[in-house]
RNA sequence: GGGGGUGUAGCUCAAUUGGUUAGAGCACUGGACUGUCGAUCCAGAGGUUGCGGGUUCGAGCCCCGUCACCCUCGCCA
């Protein structure tokens, strides 16, 4: 074997080729996929990203089948040979290329591995710790090359069609400026200024508002954005969004524009057909499914039963609302068949978000049964008509003295059920817009309002007279884009006078200084030709999700982190040279534990 | 920071109430085999049971601590 081997042209993939190839000499690079080592003829399976061939070696080649005899798993190699068909019976209808094999006359290995951890046919089975250490192996799975393909189709189409609609692509910097707004930030040590800092974007919001006061009139961005938060399933630190804005539009043409998107996505995509999206304002989506983003893929609908609830003697009813709470149920459809464990089992993980307890009951020849059953007995008759329930029904009450409490409790738990008891048919897709969010909520720890999308969202007009009267009830222009329960985008209608954005900034609590000092320039630029605008910012890598039915971000980044914020393949994040700590003007406070041990 | 789960060979897993030398499949090494495609057959090598301590005559198993990974609450304007 020589040392060293350059690459030679290769003619074809290694799944292109077909019993119309028949005769030709072709030359094909890849990885060894499988290798079936007869003593006589040798079968190697040659595998590249677009697909799987059967090299055959023969024995009358010495040299060339004493090579083949040395190939093992994942071995890079070239092949040149002939395209054969294969014998009647032989062919292999799991191969696209199964009707033809090469009977290979020339061989190099251009790379002998070392035994990999595990093969790229092993990897859906291999623990994801592994996978991520060794990602550059588990990114050869079929799998994920269709997901990084699919991602990349989803961005190109993206780009593609914003083009097409005259808007800019235009960059926004990595180093901004901190603000003490919204997520923690990830901060950057500034060597040419000592004791100061950058930070990642969260996203380019204020940049892209600037666009539009600079006259770019419309702009997108595949933007890069980090939240020093801890991640979850569906969620990482380091995400991309597609950021949107444009200028001299209202609500309804950001969303048509992203509806459009959505739609172009799923149709090139999956070849699914998105109908045009119905709208929900925030206030409904809370009343009747308990959550601002609600999966409507199957019912169990909230209905408030607190009228119903007063007339029994059941003190946690009674009591709840004695101190202005309320009262809802939830249906479960055939959900009597659940076990006491079962239900027992719910209760206790609805305590996670702030229940007492779940009050449950079940349907029976016409009658409540076990649980609060006692309870309810007079108002039996009622509370079954009201909630339209049948024999073999689980009724589940979400009872608090907060309206927010019982409508998580419920909210989570019907999602929670609608998985448990496999009312999600596969291939569904309830699209839907949220809209007339509140403009703030108040905060009870803090003693103030807080925005509930973010302190540049436009109050609704026509509540524009609540501002300083009841800011609670201030909508604002605010939408979110929802698909199966999870929030795959949202924006806003931005403030561009000077003056309403004063007024939400007081209205938050952040002084005539503070604000200067944070968004100086962002009050600068509205007071010099802002126009209306407004915009959106669409998850990727939950849009991608959907498309590729997964559950887990990890699957759709190249490389993602863990929930340690570790990449498990480069091992990042690092202690770094005291030399560059030195440089940055930063010294290591003696870590608080170390601290407790020396006492 | 809290709650739950997992951790045994390179990979996926097993190991009765705490009891002899911790097993299997795949992968790996050697051998046999000229039509397989999860090749087959024979033989072999491979272990700090995550790590540290404790209880015990004896610990993969029990206790305490700790680390890593996953799910989740808080957090995520």
């Amino acid at each position: 074997m020589k040392e060293y081997t350059h690459m030679q042209a290769r003619t074809h993939h290694c799944g292109e080729l077909r019993s119309e190839h028949v005769n030709q000499t072709v030359a094909l690079a890849g990885w060894v996929n499988k290798y079936r080592d007869h003593g006589g003829v040798i079968f190697i399976d040659i595998r590249d990203r677009k697909g799987i061939t059967q090299l055959v070696f023969r024995p009358s080649d010495e040299k060339l089948h004493a090579n083949a005899d040395r190939l093992r798993n994942e071995d890079v190699i070239w092949v040149k040979g002939t395209c054969i068909a294969r014998e009647e019976g032989m062919a292999n209808p799991k191969l696209a290329t199964g009707d033809i094999e090469i009977e290979a006359s020339e061989l190099e290995i251009l790379n002998k591995v070392d035994t990999p951890p595990f093969t790229p046919d092993e990897a859906p089975k291999v623990g994801e710790e592994t996978r991520l250490r060794y990602r550059f192996i588990d990114l050869r799975q079929q799998r994920m090359q269709k997901i990084l393909k699919t991602r990349h189709r989803v961005t190109k189409l993206m780009r593609d069609y914003f083009d097409e609609n005259e808007f800019l692509e235009i960059e926004t910097p990595f180093l901004c400026k901190s603000t003490p707004e919204g997520a923690r930030d990830f901060l950057v040590p500034s060597r040419l200024q000592e004791s100061s800092f950058y930070a990642l974007p969260q996203s380019p919001q204020l940049f892209k508002q600037i666009l539009m006061v600079a006259g770019m009139e419309r702009y997108f961005q595949i933007a890069r954005c980090f939240r020093d938060e801890d991640p979850r399933a569906d969620r990482q630190a380091e995400f991309t969004q597609l950021d949107v804005e444009m200028s001299f539009v209202n609500q309804d043409d950001v969303m048509d524009c992203i509806e459009n998107l959505c739609r172009k996505l799923w149709k090139d995509i999956l070849d699914v057909d998105v109908p045009k999206l119905k709208r929900m304002p925030y206030a409904e989506a809370m009343d009747r499914f308990g959550s601002d983003r609600p999966d409507l893929r199957f019912g169990m609908e909230l209905i408030n039963i607190s009228d119903l609830a007063e007339k029994t003697d059941f003190k946690v009813f009674k009591g709840a609302i004695a101190d202005g709470g309320l009262v809802k149920a939830i249906r479960v459809p055939g959900g009597a068949s659940m076990s006491r464990k079962e239900t027992d089992a719910l209760a206790e993980w609805v305590k996670q978000f702030g229940a007492g307890g779940l009050p449950v009951t079940k349907v029976e020849g016409g009658k409540l049964a076990t649980g609060i059953a006692k309870f309810l007995e007079p108002i039996t008759d009622e509370l079954i008509a009201k909630m339209e329930a049948q024999d073999g029904d689980l009724i589940c009450f979400g009872v608090d003295k907060k309206s927010t409490v019982v409508h998580r409790v419920l909210g989570e738990l019907r999602v929670k059920i609608a998985h448990q008891l496999d009312m999600i048919k596969p291939g569904q897709w309830e699209w839907l817009w949220v809209v007339d969010f509140p403009l703030v909520e108040f905060n009870e720890d803090e003693n103030r309002y807080d925005s509930l999308h973010h302190p540049f969202t436009a109050p609704n007009p026509e509540d524009m007279h609540l501002l300083d009267s009841d800011p609670a009830k201030v909508r604002s222009l605010a939408y979110d884009i929802i698909l199966n329960g999870s929030e795959v985008g949202g924006g806003s209608i931005r403030i561009h006078d000077k003056n309403t954005q004063s007024k939400v900034f007081s209205l938050l609590g952040i002084s005539e200084e503070d604000a200067k000092v944070k968004f100086g320039f962002l009050l600068d630029a509205l007071r010099f030709g802002a126009p209306p605008h407004g915009g959106i910012a669409l998850g990727l890598d939950r849009t991608v999700m959907h498309l590729e039915n997964t559950t887990n971000i990890r699957d759709v980044i190249a490389f993602p982190k863990t929930q340690n914020g570790v990449d498990l393949m480069t091992m990042a994040p690092s202690e770094v040279d005291p030399a560059q700590l030195q440089e940055l003007h930063l010294r290591l406070a003696p870590s608080i534990k170390a601290d407790a041990v020396k006492g």
